[in-house]
DNA sequence: TTTTGAGTTGTTCGA
DNA sequence: GTCGAACAACTCAAA
């Protein structure tokens, strides 16, 4: 029997358009579908809480996905180079595939197996599967990477090129007389057991391919078409909430892009504003890895270096509140609140959240990046990294310095019949919506009759939005210049 | 090399 | 209540 092909997935946990497992099995040889929990390979960020239960449910899907067609998912745990190793003496694989990835971490491990498998005589294919445009595919006249956004935009409307449409999948997947054995995808642990935290995440969302993809089309046939101004709305289900399914890559960008210029196409002009603001928020996640790939540092350091002489105030307490969704304020604490149950925030109260952390409260912006790393499903190195420096300032083409959101501007523009607060922050469910987004400024009547005492069933605002904008302000100047 | 126009998402103040 | 201007330069991308 002629060697089989490793199809080694790692943020491509999808059989739709997967130019990896494409090429796999187009070589005609069997394919061994594998998975590497690698928790040792240092330099790494490992993987938050909230994106190890997605991860669980995400590898169940494709496991029974994958034996739907009479394959199955191979899982094994360690580094990955010594994984590899192993199951190449057990199997006799000849060569391995796989989609690459533009965390530096993920590239070095990629640069490093390439040359340890290649000595060894074992073919290593790579291919692109998780943005639109790779990292090398733009760049400025001068030949530099982009720091601006809207001339990459333009770039890349240009330079995306879609290919022809990925073949149909056989529906018997090539595979050995035996596959070799697996870990069992339970004794990982990746699920939360005690507490058992995960509940509100259950609730909210579908992993895997099938998911992605119902999510996807229902996404297009409705809210896209007002996406344009309903995204900005916490209280709308506006939003397509793609994000963690991009991000394991159990939907492509590419497919994405295609069925939202299908709907371009086919509806006319009713909702195109609504596609093409969709089809701009794509292009921000690709932009987002173009930063990454050309700056590795992005996750750590700010991107504007005089950032680095920045007055932070670190302030142990202060995070520990705005992470409970204690500060006071209400739309903020209805966004933390939101993360901490479903794992996922609205991006409107992302920013919103991220300036009060930055800005309001002098705390450095990296310290919001870990929280939301560990939290987020949708939890991605180079989005969360560019979107953190660009709240914080110190991004590529970022928010300028004076913009600091007010937060009671913010809810009651962008929730005005505040049911996203009292979704969230049920205990100020009985206050008017004249006063909703800031209980501070009620009489004692309204409170007494909404059965709230602040400071003690709400907490009073932990600063006073004026002071805190003066002293923001104070701390930017200090590094201008 | 120099110049020029432009740059996701806001807030506050004063008329 | 509504409107326009100020906020502060700075850096990027392209000509």
């Amino acid at each position: 029997m002629s060697p089989p092909v490793i199809c080694w997935f790692q943020q491509d946990l999808r059989l739709e358009d997967n130019r990896a497992l494409a090429a796999a099995l187009a070589s005609g040889r069997p394919v061994l579908p594998l998975y590497i929990l690698d928790d040792e390979t240092p330099g790494a960020w490992a993987s938050g809480r909230a994106s190890r239960w997605w991860l669980h449910h995400s590898l169940d899907a494709l496991r029974q996905a994958l034996r739907a067609r009479g394959s199955d998912l191979i899982l094994r745990r360690g580094p990955t180079q010594a994984v590899l190793d192993s199951l190449i003496d057990e199997s006799g694989a000849g060569s391995v595939a796989f989609s690459r990835r533009y965390e530096p971490h993920a590239r070095a491990l990629e640069t490093a197996l390439a040359t340890g498998l290649t000595a060894r005589g074992i073919e290593v294919k790579r291919y692109a599967g998780s943005l639109l445009i790779e990292p090398e595919a733009v760049a400025t006249k001068d030949g530099r990477p982009y720091k601006v956004f809207t001339p990459f935009y333009k770039a890349c409307l240009e330079a995306i090129d879609l290919g022809s449409a990925p073949r149909p999948l056989p529906k018997e997947l090539p595979r050995p007389d035996a596959l070799p054995a697996g870990d069992a995808l339970d004794d990982w642990g990746l699920l939360p057991r005690t507490p058992d935290w995960a509940g509100g995440l259950r609730e909210t969302w579908t992993p895997g391919e099938a998911g992605a993809l119902q999510r996807l089309e229902s996404f297009l046939e409705g809210p896209v078409a007002a996406y344009g101004e309903e995204r900005d709305r916490p209280d709308r289900e506006g939003t397509s909430r793609l994000s963690p399914h991009l991000h394991f890559g159990e939907l492509s960008p590419r497919l994405c892009w295609q069925r939202a210029q299908r709907a371009l196409e086919t509806n006319g002009r009713r909702g195109d504003a609504g596609i093409r603001s969709f089809l701009r928020e794509l292009v921000w996640r690709e932009f987002s890895s173009h930063l990454l790939f050309h700056w590795p540092e992005l996750p750590e350091a700010p991107f504007r270096p005089a950032f680095a002489r920045f007055p932070w105030a670190e302030n142990p307490e202060h995070l520990a509140a705005w992470q409970r969704g204690l500060t006071g304020y209400p739309i903020v604490d209805a966004g933390m609140r939101q993360l901490w149950h479903t794992g996922w925030m609205h991006n409107r109260v992302r920013m919103v959240v991220a300036s009060f952390l930055v800005k309001h409260l002098l705390i450095p912006w990296q310290a919001g990046e870990a929280w939301f790393w560990d939290t987020l499903v949708d939890a991605d190195l180079a989005n969360n990294a560019a979107s953190w420096q660009w709240v914080a300032g110190c991004g590529a083409d970022a928010a300028p310095y004076f913009r600091i959101f007010n937060p009671v501007l913010q809810g009651e523009k962008f929730d005005p019949q505040g049911t996203y607060v009292r979704r969230w922050v049920p205990e100020l469910s009985g206050l008017p919506d004249s006063c909703l987004h800031k209980p501070w400024a009620a009489g004692e009547e309204v409170l007494r009759a909404a059965g709230i005492a602040l400071g003690r069933t709400y907490p009073k605002p932990m600063v006073e939005h004026a002071a805190a904008r003066a002293r923001a302000l104070e701390a930017f100047a200090t590094i201008k210049g």
